[in-house]
DNA sequence: CCTACATTCTATAGCGACTAGAGGAGCAAG
DNA sequence: CTTGCTCCTCTAGTCGCTATAGAATGTAGG
């Protein structure tokens, strides 16, 4: 029996068997062989691919940044400018993304102190949604 | 002519015109009156609900979280436990996003700092994400 | 008043990245 | 031989919008 089942590949990657076909599907990973009765059969290179993939995702990388880094991954004799550059834009899109999460940390905060526990009427939770002009912060 | 068409609402809440329809739709945003033409007229305190579903949507609650909010806001003899515990949550939720960014982070920076700007072969951002073993971090 | 353009209307379909379910076939163990 | 797991395909649903089509209405300039 050569090769690893969907199921096998699953276990081994950590990506669910679906998400595997889907990503066959959309043209992500080959098309595997087949045994006789249609199942598919991995190779461990599948695997690694998958891994790669997960990991990718993980990273917060969308699909079609990750099918460039896959087609550069597939002919190593290219320069890496591209995958550099797609690497640098997705530091810029964590740093933004969490300089605009530690902005809203520190208006939940205010909202949560300045919550009296008496009725909504007096309740800041509110209060700071409806009305942009009484955030801690300003600017976003 | 009473009150703001949608056009109007769109821009002083920020939100776009077809995303204001589909808050209706949901049933997050009342129907508003129609004119003759049937076109929606808005009254100022439909700006002050839409901005407000705005603000609440850039903190990251979900929509039916925004929808328990605003149930608060419609009655407000309502004791603000339950918006305290909805801002508590979603606290909680950011800060777990930033940890997980900041780990992210320094990955990717990681990742560009190996980068020879050679070709893909030696180039440490393929190769990181080909890995796991050669995270930075390895929790994830 | 006429024309041109902007805005609005409804309804439907699409996006990304999956996830869930139906309905059926195969396979391995007790 | 039956039980239960895995696998197959296919379709539809998720969330929070966004885009498009085609029609009607509103507004401003000439």
């Amino acid at each position: 029996m050569p090769g690893y089942p969907i199921g096998g590949v699953a276990r081994q990657s950590g990506v669910k068997v679906p998400t595997i076909r889907y990503y066959e599907q959309i043209g992500l990973l080959p098309a595997p062989a087949r045994s006789e009765s249609n199942r598919r059969h991995y190779a461990a290179a599948d695997i690694r691919r998958v891994s790669f993939i997960r990991h990718a995702r993980e990273l917060g990388f969308e699909i079609e940044a990750i099918r460039t880094l896959l087609t550069l991954q597939d002919d190593p004799a290219q320069p890496c400018a591209t995958a550099d550059r797609i690497a640098r834009a997705r530091l810029a899109e964590v740093e933004r993304r969490i300089r605009s999460l530690a902005a809203l940390k520190v208006e939940l905060k205010t909202m949560i102190k300045g919550c009296s526990h008496g009725h909504v009427a007096e309740c800041r939770v509110i209060e700071v949604l409806a009305d942009h002009g009484k955030c801690a912060r300003s600017h976003h």
